[in-house]
DNA sequence: GCATTCGTGGCAGTGACTGTCACCATGTTG
DNA sequence: CAACATGGTGACAGTCACTGCCACGAATGC
């Protein structure tokens, strides 16, 4: 887009190696055990200006970790725009879980899973981050449908919202409780459970498959 | 159950007056706007003592707040044991719903979302608040389903899990997003989102309607 | 009457933040 | 080159949720 100023590349290089540092203590010695003094020692910094860097403790954790959900946003985004919402959201997991599952990505997304797990505070905080994932997928899939159907119609945006929050949930559940099995096999128990979701109305996309 | 002491009667006479006055406070001026230190001295405790009564700030709120979830959870369990998980479930959100909509309950809860829709922090612990419930109420239909059916099946629990999550989220966005509808219009949507799914396997319990 | 136990308040401390201020390294301008 | 504005930084004090510790007083048990 714009042209990055230099301040901008430094400040953006401070900020991964903050992150970097603090993640490496998390997994080290868990989120809730490391404080933020801590991590500013640890990064050569004061921490004052750690939370110059990071509003809070938990953005340090999240910055790392929230690609996972911007990648199914953007997934959804890049789907035809006249496609039917829930036709839209099934293929759009689909790749998104494909994408994700690639080489380097699992290991990386097996360690913050880790952290999270030790960590009820941020767990919490993951729930309202799946929220905002919500909001923005449904409001994009609304959009779309809007310009397509009725715009005023008052039950649309809250049918929506139901059918992307069962699939986030959905997939949310399969990569917390089966973190044992192969991808494949996490892909198909996501794509069999959603399979079996038709919408309460056709216009929203029903099964293709009959 | 057991005779209740007169210590127990007392602490318990006592946490009521200060989650009413917590409460009270907290509709007046926001849930972040209100310190402990100044419920303690609206109850005429220290803030110390608070602390022995609720082990967290947010604790104060839920204590109040978290029948709702409760009442669903008992309405699972009152179901017949040998009902199909997702069966049990339908019924079991259907009743509640009916039950919580009666008169001067959905006054009470109606405040309490206001209140939680105000607070970041609030709402954040809400989200693990369901997400036990979640728990609580798959465990509950896979114990019952693993009764009837085979244990050792690896896929159940995550399955039904996931229709659980799927019948919360529902209920979730209807309640945050149709508080404006009547509530027997709110039960209508619940019903018609939950119709709409059917189990990816049969044994647990595709709908009856065909 | 005395000891034990329990509920309470006071107080100090921790950890996540925020506001303020002074310092210093920039880069800009005359 | 000197005066100046700009922005990043650390030090410090303060708030708020919460915890541990201790001492006091009141109810309870023997």
């Amino acid at each position: 887009m714009s042209a990055p100023t230099l301040r901008e590349v430094t400040r953006q290089a401070a900020r991964e190696r903050i992150s970097d540092v603090a993640i490496e203590l998390f997994i080290e010695r868990g989120y809730d055990a490391t404080t933020v003094e801590e991590i500013a020692t640890a990064a050569g910094i004061s921490e004052r200006t750690f939370f110059r860097y990071f509003p809070t403790k938990d953005e340090v954790f999240f910055s790392r970790a929230a690609a996972d959900t911007q990648t199914l946003i953007d997934h959804v985004t890049a789907r035809p725009a006249d496609e039917a919402p829930w036709v839209a959201l099934q293929a759009a997991v689909d790749s998104t879980l494909l994408e994700l599952d690639r080489a380097e990505n699992s290991d990386r997304s097996r360690t913050y899973r880790t952290v999270l797990a030790h960590s009820a505070d941020l767990l919490a905080h993951q729930f309202t981050r799946l929220s905002d994932a919500l909001t923005a997928i449904s409001d994009t899939l609304w959009e779309r449908w809007a310009a397509a159907e009725d715009p005023t119609d008052p039950d649309a945006k809250i049918l929506i919202r139901t059918l992307v929050s069962s699939a986030l949930g959905a997939v949310n559940e399969v990569m917390s409780f089966a973190e044992d099995r192969t991808p494949a096999e996490r892909r198909r128990l996501v794509h069999n459970t959603l399979s079996a979701i038709r919408p309460a109305r056709p216009d929203l996309g029903g099964s293709t498959a009959g």
